[in-house]
DNA sequence: CTGAAAGCGCTTACAG
DNA sequence: CTGAAAGCGCTTACAG
């Protein structure tokens, strides 16, 4: 810095910020060479590159996105698309930290990252009406019911995408970004009957949610695997709330007193079945072994602690991120599943 | 629509949208009336207006943002900045509500919210870079903690912003949106004190944030208003998280076992304040009444549920969200604070 | 009320 | 390796 910028607008007619005119004319080159040294330094001699290095740093020239999204027919953005319902957006603090993920996972990029959300037919056609303008270059979108209507839009309007979860219900492929559900619950499950239990029953998650699906089906495989029954009366359901995992948990202990176990597939239902087990004069885990599913900052303030799997949940928006650029560059995306880990604590 | 549109790239080459010109062709005028039908109508004809709406309707034109920008000089979308560290943000859902209610607000105005995260020097230094640039019209700050420095960083570069919640330590004004913590803080201590309470605790925030000092302000003042002495031995503090609460319990009971009741700065510490009654034998609220302030999910799962102050979220984002546009179009902006609502339940 | 034209700040073949 | 020039899609005085 030869001398101190003026700061701010205070003179009164906005300053405009320094051009690529500008850093040319300090360098003493043209704008075309400029912008080359912008697009990586192809083509460009030694000498150039360091007069505009040098005056882009004295002008603190920052590039005017705007001019070389019209030009590049790119936006340098993404979208956070959010499908969900508020209320289960406002319960989960896995998606805070998704969101806090990706927006960290894109800065590095230097890709800023929008926030929107399509909860009602015309938000959503609102956002598909934006989003085909090109107005971001790919969307991370968060669904986890079947049949999400914006994954066809998007695919209509041909827009980079990649899910977190795996879509149900959807025709083609959808490349998506997934924590190993299915073995999750094999592991809790496991865990529970290789500490004595022999009368493990589960709650399930909604059936339209992958969630739902997968950690049920991993609670049949390990009864499988260790030859036992299935028996349906041990097989109940909640919505993945507190007062859905409390009610099933009645329903369970109505139909089966003799029960010594439970996986179930949320913290938050965990904690719902905690209310009832002590409702119902029931210790855990000495009468009966509870086992939650996402080791969500409830898992530690229950009494006692639960006994959970834990989502990577900073390696899933990541890796969204990685597979999100990746389409956006033209490439094929693969599906990832990363594993689980399988915390034990005070109750099972 | 006379035809189909084509839908997708499917055809290998990406399909450019259309633009001003394909609209003007097909409407029989030219770009600059089409232009002024889209700046709202001034100065088109009736004729023409319907015309140009009629294209635009035909060819589902879509304005692209890049080079309106380019002209304008204004970027159409709005940053919310975020400079508390993770874990806060985590533990909060009182954010996440904040998120979802300026996203929706903004949406109406066709405005694309841009999630950015300041939480260290390299990003501060990175995000003041990004949004001196120009590449978002204004900010909405959600800072709670004294002297935080992008605020000046932000009133330098000369962005309009505002804050959510008083900002503390700054030498110029700030407009700000807050919820009343004085007069909650007030309502839930005078809740406590005719409902007979005479030995009235409370557990404080952090003094270096805005609900930490405006709370503890306004149970002194009640208690000034009914004669009472203020004794500084009923007075803790804690950091709004939940150990923190349970902690400063602890310490209220060594100090002063006779206390009957006691105000707690946020739902969250009330939680652990809680535990640490219930360790010490003493019964809720036989024993000992426990307010809390937030009205947060929590609120409704602790035993027993909680008496305690809502926050107006909503309002909250809709009028920060009002206020930056304000702003932005280059009127002075107030402060606002809104009221909050005692919730009576039976933790007091 | 309307059209022709300049210009916003970039990128990218093109010619050298 | 480099410069001159076209062009991305819009807005906005300007002249009529």
């Amino acid at each position: 810095m030869t001398e101190p910028a003026p700061r701010g607008r205070a003179a009164g007619r906005p300053k405009r910020p320094p051009t690529i005119h500008d850093v040319a004319a300090v360098a003493g080159v043209s704008r075309g060479t400029v912008s080359r040294v912008l697009q990586g330094g192809h083509n460009v001699s030694p000498a150039s590159q360091q007069a505009v290095e040098a005056a882009i740093a004295q002008l603190g020239y920052v590039v005017n996105r705007a001019a070389r999204s019209l030009v590049t027919q790119r936006s340098g953005s993404v979208a956070f698309l959010l499908t969900e319902p508020q209320e289960r957006f406002f319960e989960d603090p896995n998606f805070t930290t998704l969101l806090r993920g990706c927006t960290a996972a894109l800065a590095e990029h230097d890709i800023p990252l929008l926030l929107m959300t399509a909860g009602d037919d015309a938000e959503r056609r609102r956002v598909t009406r934006y989003l085909a303008a090109g107005h971001v270059d790919g969307v991370l979108l968060v669904s986890s019911h079947r049949g999400n209507p914006m994954i066809e839009h998007l695919r209509e309007a041909d827009i980079p995408m990649v899910c977190c979860g795996r879509p149900l219900g959807q025709r083609g492929r959808v490349p998506y970004v997934a924590a190993d559900d299915r073995e999750g619950a094999k592991d809790l499950v496991r865990h529970l009957l290789e500490s004595g239990r022999t009368r493990v029953a589960t709650i399930a998650g909604p059936q339209d949610t992958p969630g739902g699906v997968e950690r049920l089906s991993g609670y049949r495989e390990v009864l499988a695997e260790y030859g036992l029954p299935v028996d349906e009366r041990l097989v109940a359901r909640g919505d993945y709330s507190r007062s859905g995992g409390e009610a099933a948990m009645r329903e369970l202990l109505d139909r089966e007193p003799g029960l010594d176990a439970v996986f179930v597939a949320s913290d938050l239902m965990a904690d719902g079945a905690l209310s009832a087990l002590e409702h119902a004069g029931r210790r855990v885990p000495e009468d009966v072994a509870v086992g939650g599913f996402d080791d969500s900052p409830v898992a530690l303030t229950t009494r006692p602690p639960l006994t959970t799997i834990r989502q990577p949940w900073d390696r899933i928006s990541a890796e969204m991120v990685r597979l999100l650029l990746d389409r956006i560059a033209g490439e094929e995306a693969p599906t990832v599943i990363l594993p689980t880990e399988l915390v034990v604590r005070r109750s099972g």
